[in-house]
RNA sequence: GCGAACGUAGCUCAGUUGGUUAGAGCGCGGCCUUGUGGUGGCCGAUGUCGGGGGUUCGAAUCCCCUCGUUCGCCCCA
């Protein structure tokens, strides 16, 4: 019986773990940097956690969900998204009382869309949320770092940020009622997707890569006209601040967001290396949010990024292991052998052995895995209580006991 | 959810008018060499040819279904 893995899922091992465990190590050095606490919210949610904040008229929340009833008929939905969770976590568990309250957590998401390069089924994702704060210097904050890990991460590749702003929660209502009469004028000249989205989301036709789409929306009401003084006052300053902090822009009166909470401030980290999935960080602000799911009427702002995305940018990790191999030549000698492999783990150094006992395939085995030094246990160290130890770097073997052992190794 | 291409050994891939027992390189195992690696030589095993069904005397090859991957659309991380 061979069972393959569920569609869209994915084993890690290998040269992948080794990325994306580089990848959470830096995304942890970097949250404690900028003072974000770690917090890990269950893989399930009720699934009206996610309904009314995502947009009932959403893709995600439409057709992408994992959503099925428990035994006791409660409907639960594999959560689709980071920040919604987070959001009921911090309320659930009073978090909310110090602000601003920044919060960052790393795991898997679940959308059910058809699987390709950098999409998939179970994926993971890096989310960085600070909640109470309206103030332009948390969006600065908040996508400086998320420069600050990728520029480590992929310190050579051509990523740019697009930013936008949507305007107050007020303005966006008012401008929407205005594009959807556009649109709805213009309706001959559209694509069937972007006609089913006038009324629900006509946001989402600004971002369409339609050829038809793209001339009608060259022509339709810009969003900038509609902001209030102080957001585009607001905007203005956040853009200059990221220049002085050099992380070049690219102003994308397009970028809208597929989540009905945004509004003011929304970015994408965008690569042209990978395909059609290009994002590879996206967020922005989201006031009102916390409230809608039952919080006080608190600001926040965040981001989500795609690990398996950042992965397909990523050189191989170099696996620097230093350990000390075992070569040990007959069944009789293990007992000996037993003490210095424990000896040393006991030490802190690693240790490895292949359970053969075969010489010269153990000194193979240890250069390829690049071992540091390979203690050798034949007949004579057996006799004598020793152990031959042989720097695998410059070929140098000397006897040592147990007592002297780590005399030659570093 | 829509359109297209692809699926042969652990990996990268050959395999045409459908014809014995399905191949190469790398890797793997053994030996040359029963106490010395990174670079030699010889030998060997790779396998439900993604899965199921059909056509045929005969299918890796043709047809249908299905699963998976990739690319585009859609969507987004």
């Amino acid at each position: 019986m061979k069972i393959n893995p569920i569609r869209g899922a994915h084993d890690l091992f290998g040269e992948e773990i080794n990325k994306f465990n580089k990848i959470i190590s830096e995304v942890k050095l970097v949250a404690s940097q900028f003072s974000f606490n770690e917090l890990i919210t269950p893989i399930f949610e009720y699934s009206e956690l996610f309904k009314k904040p995502l947009g009932e008229q959403s893709d995600v929340v439409l057709k992408e969900m994992y959503t099925f009833k428990d035994r006791n008929d409660d409907e639960i939905t594999l959560r689709p998204e980071y920040t919604t969770p987070m959001i009921r976590a911090v309320i659930s568990n009073g978090l909310l009382n110090n602000l601003p309250a920044k919060f960052f957590g790393t795991g898997q998401m679940f959308r059910r869309e058809r699987p390709q390069k950098g999409r998939y089924r179970q994926f993971n994702q890096i989310n960085f949320e600070n909640f109470g704060s309206n103030d332009l210097f948390a969006d600065i904050e908040i996508i400086n770092l998320a420069n600050i890990i990728l520029k480590k991460i992929l310190p050579n590749n051509n990523i740019k940020l697009h930013i936008n702003s949507l305007g107050s929660r007020e303005n966006l209502k008012d401008y929407k009622k205005i594009l959807s009469n556009f649109f709805n004028e213009n309706k001959n000249s559209l694509s069937r997707e972007s006609i089913d989205k006038i009324n629900s989301n006509p946001l989402r036709i600004l971002d369409s890569k339609n050829k038809e789409d793209i001339e009608v929306v060259k022509k339709s009401p810009k969003l900038i006209e509609f902001l209030s003084k102080d957001n585009l006052k607001n905007y203005e300053e956040i853009k200059k601040c990221l220049i002085n902090l050099e992380i070049p822009i690219y102003e994308d009166s397009t970028l809208v967001r597929g989540l009905d909470y945004y509004c003011n401030t929304v970015f994408e980290f965008k690569t042209d290396e990978i395909g059609s999935q290009d994002t590879l960080i996206g967020g922005g602000r989201y006031n009102g949010l916390i409230k809608t799911l039952g919080g006080k009427d608190l600001p926040g702002v965040g981001w989500a990024g795609g690990i398996e995305r950042i992965m397909l940018l990523m050189d191989n990790v170099v696996n620097l292991n230093q350990y000390i191999h075992f070569a040990i030549l007959d069944p009789e000698y293990k007992t000996h052998a037993l003490k210095a492999y424990d000896f040393l783990i006991k030490n802190n150094y690693s240790v490895y052995w292949n359970y053969k006992f075969n010489l010269k395939k153990s000194l193979s085995i240890a250069n390829e895995k690049n071992a540091n030094y390979v203690v050798i246990i034949g007949e004579s160290e057996n006799i004598n209580d020793n152990f031959s130890v042989k720097n695998l770097k410059n070929g140098n073997q000397e006897i040592k006991n147990l007592s002297n052992l780590l005399d030659v190794i570093k």
